[in-house]
DNA sequence: CGGCCTTCTGTGAACGTTCACAATCCGCGT
DNA sequence: ACGCGGATTGTGAACGTTCACAGAAGGCCG
């Protein structure tokens, strides 16, 4: 309950001036190293401790050494081992890291970055909702800097670092259509969000680049959950001419689907590995990308902003790499149909 | 690059003094509506924001609206779950979550956790890792609340909470007990680590409860990671009378126990549920705790704390659920022997 | 029409720290 | 003895905000 002791008590304790105890504690040379000494003795016996926020007032020129995360969701164990890597990042140089989640709600990600701002952080690693554009640019003109990760904020001319889902996508489909598969169906999340179009976009291509042609039915936008994946793949089964295999662009989904297939009823691949993939009947074939390869690139770039690097925004893309585990092959029963 | 503007800008900018500005901007009464309007129409023609820095300075008497999450790895996917669940509680009481990865090591611990306090944080979220006692101490003499989660800080009289996991563990051998098991191997992470302790206390409660002995030869400790975990159950089952079952005491461990039986070459329980346990080949048994429900559990507490709870400390238990799939029974070539 | 209350606005100080500069002490050269 | 330079220490202002209070209008009543 005692009121933390200020630098004013110290140096009343130890008979000085205020601005010797500032000198002490930042570490400063030219202070006599009695008077020093017996400084210190003070500060040990109050238990004082530098209060940074008065400090980062005062030395406005300087940074707040503090930066913002803000995620989709920090349970989903790719953006936590994206922050795990960004925090590691921030902690190497001393800073500190405000973190919150949006749950894709453009209104809450203005609510979060608005008082991350508000507590004068140094700048913003952000997977963007794909709202507040305008918002971010103003926040951006106050001297926030901001790198994207993940995906990019439409629009916004800022660094961002993100994996080619395109390529990643047309690997997995030429490896499907490599293994006899002409009936690949698409199962994604919201095509708002940005990843999730690129992996259509990029299905799309490998499909019509091999000379096939992209069956509305098979293509599923807007799945939230591996519920609503395993619904949508029975329906699928269930039709007049199914497919043999399915792409399934999250883990969420991959889920979904090897909760509808255990019994290897079709080829499958999914967009993002994930544990014990390589452990289930059949192992799953993914394309991987490493979150924590992309925090902690993103951080990097963040305080090299954060350090006067005013170059024009980069765009760093990171390579995706295909795990062949085998769900890609050819069901016992299924039987492949040239065309549609 | 543009400074930012400050309530003096705002209030040159609207021919008004300071004072109204901050009125203004607190949305306090007793302002003429034509007058806030000016001042809102330069706030909105500036771009300003209130620097909530030097606001919480100011205020001194309330607090800075900021709580610190420690944990041992935010990468984890218990411990990501749990800190979501504990941002969530802060952003609905317009807190910031300042969040922080000890790895387990009592030196980054200090260092975050004086980080955090140098920044006025009002609470801590802290999952301990055992060192420290004094240091925390002097910390919470400064006012900064403190609530344990998933173990509790030895030797600190501060509100916990954490699951039964001797009563999770007890549950978990007894079954493997009632499938005719009598050899039951117990893997674990270090001792030192409070939750394992724990869980290891209840393994030997149970066993001698039902009247069998604890044989050294099936208990290991300090296995990090499933490949140390995969190395001692294939050591363990290359020797003579080897267990029939295995208990693990983390989620990690229990990866390993797949990695090593997945063809059913025993029985095995793990704590803690996982992802997918329940595709594999056996689905595996748990003993699972639900981390959201400690992250949001320790939030309130905190929360509680901070808006001036002074009873004395409180321990919160949460039950554990038993998640029975299978895997627990006698595997079929196995030979039961009574007793060691 | 004076007094007083109400409504609105402004002033000075303060939060805990650092910056820029001034003051003090001491030894030493001339 | 005088002043000068270096080392050490102190003073006042400032960072951006809020608190406590004081002042300036305007209205209403007796």
């Amino acid at each position: 309950m005692a009121a933390r002791p200020t630098m004013k008590d110290v140096a009343k304790a130890a008979g000085v001036s205020l601005m010797t105890v500032s000198r002490v504690v930042a570490g400063e040379a030219g202070v006599a190293p009695q008077t020093a000494a017996r400084v210190e003795e003070a500060i040990r016996g109050l238990g004082y401790q530098r209060n940074d926020i008065a400090r980062n007032l005062r030395r406005k020129a300087q940074d707040s050494r503090t930066i913002g995360l803000v995620v989709d969701d920090l349970a989903n164990p790719f953006f936590s081992a994206l922050a795990r890597s960004v925090e590691d990042e921030a902690y190497r140089r001393g800073f500190l890291v405000l973190v919150g989640s949006t749950n894709d709600d453009p209104r809450r990600e203005r609510d979060v970055v608005s008082a991350f701002s508000a507590r004068q952080v140094d700048g913003l690693v952000l997977v963007p909702t794909g709202g507040n554009r305008a918002f971010f640019r103003a926040q951006m003109a106050r001297g926030v800097k901001v790198v994207c990760v993940d995906r990019p904020a439409t629009g916004l001319d800022v660094d961002c670092i993100a994996v080619d889902n395109r390529a990643g996508t047309a690997t997995a489909i030429g490896h499907l259509l490599d293994r006899g598969h002409t009936r690949i169906a698409y199962l994604g999340d919201r095509q708002e969000i940005w990843t999730q179009n690129e992996r259509f976009v990029g299905y799309t291509e490998a499909i019509t680049e091999a000379g096939l042609e992209v069956d509305p039915v098979l293509i599923r936008h807007g799945l939230r959950g591996h519920r609503q994946a395993a619904a949508a793949i029975g329906e699928m089964m269930a039709g007049p001419n199914p497919p043999t295999a399915f792409f399934s662009g999250n883990d969420l989904i991959t889920l979904g689907a090897v909760e509808a297939g255990a019994c290897r009823r079709f080829g499958l691949v999914g967009f993002d590995d994930f544990v014990l993939a390589d452990k289930l009947d059949p192992p799953i074939s993914v394309v991987s990308q490493d979150p924590a390869a992309l925090g902690r690139t993103a951080a990097q770039l963040l305080f090299g902003r954060i350090d006067g690097d005013n170059a024009a925004p980069r765009s760093v893309v990171l390579a995706t790499r295909f795990i062949d585990r085998g769900s890609g092959a050819m069901a016992a029963g299924s039987t492949p149909v040239r065309g549609g």
